[in-house]
DNA sequence: AATGAATGAGGCTTCATTCAT
DNA sequence: CATGAATGAAGCCTCATTCAT
């Protein structure tokens, strides 16, 4: 008699895990290429190994799709956040560190500015779904905040400095030059994403927050 | 005693600019409000006391009316940046009306912000058509232009300091807290736009430009 | 006092008189270029000097002016067939002269050929208004069967020789020239209507007609 | 005893070809009925047990339908003509033959005959795509070349018959008698598809290409 | 987990025609 | 005779979603 198959669920796991994986993939380029509205179930299906079918199975439709491709992306630059090192730099020098990575970030993850300029578009109603379940601003929050306090202890920061407000101009600036590159780019002929211009607009940024902080 | 009426545009003409500003005026509102692709030219037209074969008529298409839309909006704000009055201010008090006005026209024109926004979802591709009929950008280029020379020659502002660049800073600023008000609001807790906070966001935005450029 | 206008009526109706036959001559080609419901009435008025709404007053409707174009151009065959002039022509020299006239006209007319064609498309119901106002057919026939007569009494023709089938084959050879030359053309590689084989399917035809006609 | 279906073709491809070749019927009846323009696709679905979307789905949309008719009415007289058997046939009864099988079929299939007439109406150019996939004029001229050379060999034929011009004259006959009964009819009061006048159509037509082509 | 076929609602656009002046 | 604006019906097409296998 023929023994049972007890290899045979991890594998399809795994598959399943890589089919969703890479519908994600998919999806999120689809997304953020085209927003929500613009986006087609048929296209994401059809740049996919899979079939539109998969996509009902594994996530149930259009709308939760793209909030799972949102969660996604949030989850990666939380993840960058939480790998920045910076306990042995002095608070100035740590708030520009912070800008850098967020520039970095971000110039790294075009897509993901753009699905953010889509989830404005959409008054954040998705994610105000994901904020239910996940704390997305804590971790940044808490971590400008213990630069602001040792800085306006040692009275190197402005005493009104805030860590939301800080977070914001800092997002400004490096959401900004990703998020308005074609407007901009078109009206100014200044394309702002261009690499030979990478490192002038990233000590730009740190320049920004870091004069704006000083006491 | 005024007489009736002293102008003597023709009812018709007059009919048709309505009809025209009517429908631009509810198209603005849609497009702002659900992004071109969400947007739908029955709506827009059932919003209007017209009908949507008037659209067609006056506009030609979805698409049209799209950049029609746009034109105005950005036909606007180079009227309010061309009324900025500070040819008696010193450079470095001129820089921070110039954020001023900008922080103030973009705080009372959201759906400007959000049009940009689409805009740039969509690659710019309306805007690079409209670029090629006016010039946007030109005018308050050559403003902060002259600015920037009289500063620099004054020994006020730094050596590096471009005028793009700094309409760059002053536009993230003033654009991401309108545009991205629904994620950072959801996910930090803050409305950027809450009246009792504008006063303290304009002086941001002031503060930031000026100390950025300072020698 | 101003005194009437007596020469106005007069140079009205001579304007009247021109405006239609130009509204004619644009639909005629229009018509014949696109079908009846290829064409647009808005494209017809387009190309004319008037307006849409002089289409509408002079003569009631597409349909209406369909049906004048087709009247003119129906009109101008008949008038074609009346010039004919075979009275010292013996009957095998009169039929190849009919035969060649109507080779001739047809090749010079494609907009008639065309209208015909669209006419059958819609099962002739316009041409059977036509018919009821005037005589289409008669004529040719009348002609036709006096040469038959003839050339049967001289034994020069098949006995049983008829009008109207002699007419026919000469108008499928005729009018299968310009009306198929499209497709005939594509799928055989050979242009019917090539001037350099003019000559050629104008003897063709003749002499198809006569050698069937023989005794 | 006859097995259950034997062939084992998936209900699913069987119902998908099914839907396919009733949607072609109906688009068929429809096409040759009203014209390109005419016709409607609304009411091509109605008439169809599938829907409106079917047609989309299957064909992509009214162009590529209408393509997909012409291109099944062209395949179906390729198919009338291979079957055509003359081998035993001397050079004139072989040229009688092939005339009467081409007026036989043109009788048979007047939607074809007003397929035709419609794409000449559109200058060919669906004609024009075909033909860059099927060779639809080859075959007949083919089976003329070989008639007229053995004809000619044999003295039988004048010697500057033309394949394509035998071809035509046929074509000329059978085309005309079906496309342009509508308006022939109502002008001449003679229906040239009367059946009761069938066989003699089907003798002239005959006769004009035996006699035409007589050396 | 996978697939081709099907569906219904709704989207954008166009047309012939008429109205007000 | 002339004109720009307006109208309503209807046309073609697309979408997210589900069904049968």
């Amino acid at each position: 008699m023929a023994g049972p198959r007890t290899v045979d669920t991890p594998e399809r796991v795994r598959d399943s895990a890589r089919t969703r994986a890479e519908i994600l993939d998919v999806a999120t380029a689809e997304f953020a290429a085209n927003g929500y509205d613009g986006s087609r179930v048929d296209e994401i299906a059809a740049l996919t190994r899979t079939t539109k079918r998969m996509i009902y199975y594994h996530f149930g439709g259009k709308k939760q799709l793209y909030i799972a491709v949102l969660e996604r992306a949030y989850a990666r630059i939380r993840a960058a956040e939480r790998q920045v090192e910076l306990d042995d730099l002095d608070p100035v020098a740590a708030v520009r560190r912070i800008a850098e990575v967020t520039f970095d970030h971000h110039g790294a993850h075009p897509e993901f500015i753009r699905l953010v300029s889509i989830e404005n578009i959409h008054h954040a109603e998705h994610v105000k779904e994901l904020v239910e379940m996940v704390d997305l601003g804590g971790p940044i929050v808490a971590l400008l905040e213990d630069i602001l306090r040792r800085g306006r202890q040692e009275g190197l920061f402005r005493s009104d400095a805030d860590a939301i407000d800080v977070h914001m101009m800092i997002s400004a600036f490096c959401v900004f030059r990703v998020a308005n590159r074609h407007t901009f780019g078109t009206i100014f002929g200044r394309d702002l994403v261009d690499p030979a211009r990478t490192d002038h607009y990233r000590a730009m940024c740190g320049d920004m927050i870091v004069r704006y902080l000083a006491a």
